[in-house]
RNA sequence: GGAGGAGUGGCCGAGUGGUUGAAGGCGGCGGUCUUGAAAACCGCUGUGCCGGAAACGGUACCGGGGGUUCGAAUCCCUCCUCCUCCGCCA
């Protein structure tokens, strides 16, 4: 969310220069109606003063002050109405409007406005016909995506013998280098959440189609970004306490409602896929400098993976609802021929904090303000597999192990089938 | 899931319809005193919103939401959370 008096000055000014972001969130009339509802505010203020006035005299008041009263209490209602109703519809309009882009942000309408930041290593160069990973997977028996089909439905895959080995390897191996060497603290949170959490991260109202929801009124969580930057909701932070670093493993569930036919083949899209997740909340004057690093955080394991990958930095038109800056990392993948996404770090700056109510306090009797928020997906296990299984394919369909993975298999070297 | 109890300011804890943002205490901040500190004493000590350049003024908030009333922390309904006991369970 975006402050009132914010909107109140820039509404206008949003909506001219970043219609791709902007167009659609409704601002055309915020600036009336907010004055319409402090107009109606500031006569029921006075209204009820004159009621306390009257209702402040002890014992049972005189007739003629009942009879005033009693018009009041109409008066009163009628008003408190009026700046009730402006009130929600200028609620609602706000927790729609996307947070404002940095000034570095590259504009443009779409993902074709992206600026490559910088490159790291080479797409590998095979002597022989690159496979796929739902090629290469089936044939060593390490992938099943009829059974997932068959067990749950389109967009689940089942895990074997060294594939399933791997994901475990891999969540471990990225927790310990976030843990003991980046300074994360490891969470371990709930992978149901409720509505206020959701809307605290910025997936509600908006984007309730992206979500599962129980019967019971849970979500299922698309990101561990959820729980663990709610952690702090609602909580003032001693300014000392900042900056605090968490990472979190989790399962992620998405709906993907809107994906249709996007990534149908293989397990780069699915419901359900685990995801090592890092969560920054830090003071606003760092949250610039916090980006920086915590995607440097997430390349690195990428370099010790020796995985090839880009830095793109999004532009306006290809920005998250809730980002104010946000590069990708893009790994190769022989595959597809191209670079994927498989990570996405993001300053949120105040946006989630003022949903969330997440605050610091500098010294004690001074205001509380908002905290930055960030995160990155520090990896994601699926898509990370996929990239092993592609990039380091051989002639022969068989796969090497990642060097830096090797201690996490028990020392195995190589992948040749699903019996270990 | 069943039965019972409880939710008041940073914390503890009064308050059952009328000058209550809310007694009292603790903690915190400022001051007096002191060579310094402690003790003692005095004062201050929440958040949102509206108005205001500011000082400040107003208004709302006693777990959340709704209702009764001229007037609600106090009465009614509902939801949530916590505690105790029973049941079930990894």
């Amino acid at each position: 969310m975006l402050p009132r008096e914010y909107l109140r000055e820039n509404a206008q000014r949003l909506l001219a220069e970043m219609p791709e972001r902007f167009g659609k969130a409704g601002l055309e009339t915020y600036v009336e109606l907010d004055r319409e509802r402090r107009d109606a505010v500031t006569k029921l203020e006075q209204m009820r003063r004159r009621r306390n006035e009257l209702s402040a005299i002890k014992g049972t008041p005189a007739p003629e002050a009942l009879e005033e009263m009693k018009a009041l209490k109409e008066e009163i209602r009628a008003l408190e109405e009026r700046a009730e109703q402006a009130d929600q519809t200028l609620a609602a309009v706000e927790k729609i409007v996307p947070n404002v882009p940095q000034a570095s942000v590259p504009r443009g309408k779409d993902e074709t406005a992206n600026v490559v930041e910088r490159s790291w290593g080479a797409p590998p160069q095979f002597a022989f016909p690159a496979q796929a990973h739902w090629d290469l997977g089936p044939a060593l028996g390490i992938l099943d995506f009829e059974r997932g089909v068959k067990l749950a439905g389109a967009r689940f895959t089942v895990l074997f013998g060294a594939a399933a080995r791997m994901s475990r390897a891999l969540i471990q191996f990225f927790l310990d280098v976030h843990v003991d060497e980046q300074g994360y603290t490891e969470v371990l949170p709930p992978f149901l959440a409720n509505a206020d959490s959701l809307f605290g991260t910025g997936q509600l109202p908006k984007f309730a189609a992206d979500l599962f929801q129980t019967t019971e009124g849970y979500y299922l969580i698309p990101t561990a970004e959820v729980p663990v930057t709610n952690l702090h909701r609602d909580e003032i932070l001693p300014a000392d306490k900042l900056p605090l670093l968490y990472t979190a493993y989790t399962s992620c569930f998405r709906s993907e409602a809107g994906a249709a036919g996007r990534d149908t083949r293989g397990m780069i899209r699915q419901h359900q896929f685990d995801k090592v997740e890092v969560v920054m909340l830090v003071r606003p004057e760092d949250s610039a400098a916090a980006l920086e690093a915590l995607t440097a955080h997430n390349e690195e394991l990428l370099r010790r993976l020796e995985l090839p990958y880009r830095v793109v930095s999004l532009s306006t038109g290809d920005l998250g609802f809730a980002s104010a800056k946000t590069y990708d990392l893009e790994v190769w993948l022989p595959g597809m021929n191209a670079y994927k996404e498989i990570s996405s770090c993001s300053n949120f700056e105040a946006f989630q904090a003022r949903r969330a109510s997440i605050r610091l306090r500098r010294a004690e009797g001074e205001k509380p303000e908002f905290v930055h928020t960030l995160n990155g997906s520090g990896l994601p296990v699926g898509r990370t597999l996929v990239a092993i299984l592609e990039n380091y394919q051989r002639a022969d369909g068989s796969v090497a192990i990642p060097k830096a993975l090797q201690p996490y298999m028990r020392g195995l070297k190589e992948i040749v089938g699903s019996g270990l």
